[in-house]
DNA sequence: GCATACTTGACAAAAATGATCGGGTATTTC
DNA sequence: GAAATACCCGATCATTTTTGTCAAGTATGC
């Protein structure tokens, strides 16, 4: 598993979809505006989630996404596979032992902590996320939804190493 | 934190000087051979392993590298941190509350996941690598220690994603 | 000492990926 | 038909990863 801002952009714009399907189909176009993501970059990432079958899509007028199920089955795993697709076979996979010591020598190390970083991703569900958030909302009750410049925040290249 | 190749590499060429510095110290041209990585880049990693006090150089010939703590002192987020430089302020650290609520929408998330990985890779210390690896060697007793094609397997672009 | 070979150290170029921009087409609602 | 939306594609810019080139330092043989 990969971790980097590709896999942040998702599932921010998963979470915003979670919030506002209610009112029916989220289009691409809000999403872009309320997080500051680039319209033809969301349609490259909702165009792999809808292949993998986390949402669902409803064109023409008052058309725009749903999520394909119910948020507490869809994992936080889930949607980063969708859109960083593994280069599957290229390596060593799982199955085969790597012979020839050397090679692949990191290999137990890369596939425990894969194995970690799977399961604490693969528990952490879009439900929660969008729980914590309506948390948050409910404090600040009445500011609007709508935040523009959300850029700086979100749109960072890369993870922070904390201790 | 950052899971990318570059990691990876730095890792697995900092088991191979630990398997290997008892000799003396260890020739970047040595681990670029045997374990497939490009001399250039290397000495890009050794330079910043180096400023992160992970490793000391000795010029010259029979010069190279050798580390700069007892290999349990070592852990595999300490390889990773130093080579990822994980570009500090420009984001909304883990201080700043990030009020604003779309803003960091997944500011916890995301930082729960640094920490627990964090938590995990320094708990992997290089003396537990390098044993885990000497057990393998000690299994194939007199197979030499040249591989020259390990390529295929280490330098493979991305993690995986396993269930 | 001095040349020479071995090694790190630093800078620049190339390749790959991440992200944005602009155009177009298909589909549905009105 | 007109407008709103997903969907697709190629071009472009930025960033990251990887490789290439050249310099600087240091031990060794003479």
């Amino acid at each position: 598993m990969r971790l980097t801002t590709k896999g942040r952009f998702a599932v921010t714009a998963m979470i915003d979809l979670a919030l506002r399907q209610s009112e029916g189909p989220v289009t691409l176009a809000g999403i872009s505006e309320r997080q500051g993501i680039s319209l033809s970059y969301l349609e490259q990432l909702f165009g792999k989630l809808r292949r993998h079958e986390l949402v669902c899509s409803v064109r023409g007028p008052g058309g725009g996404y749903t999520l394909a199920r119910a948020t507490d089955l869809i994992s936080v795993a889930d949607v980063i596979i969708a859109v960083d697709e593994p280069l599957d076979a290229t390596q060593c996979g799982g199955k085969e032992d790597c012979r020839d010591e050397g090679r692949c020598m990191t290999h137990d190390l890369w596939s425990n902590l894969n194995k970690r970083m799977f399961e604490y991703l693969a528990s952490v569900s879009l439900a929660s996320l969008v729980e914590q958030q309506r948390e948050r909302l409910a404090c600040k009750p009445h500011q609007e939804i709508v935040f523009r410049e959300a850029r700086d925040c979100v749109s960072v290249a890369s993870f922070e190493a904390q201790a």
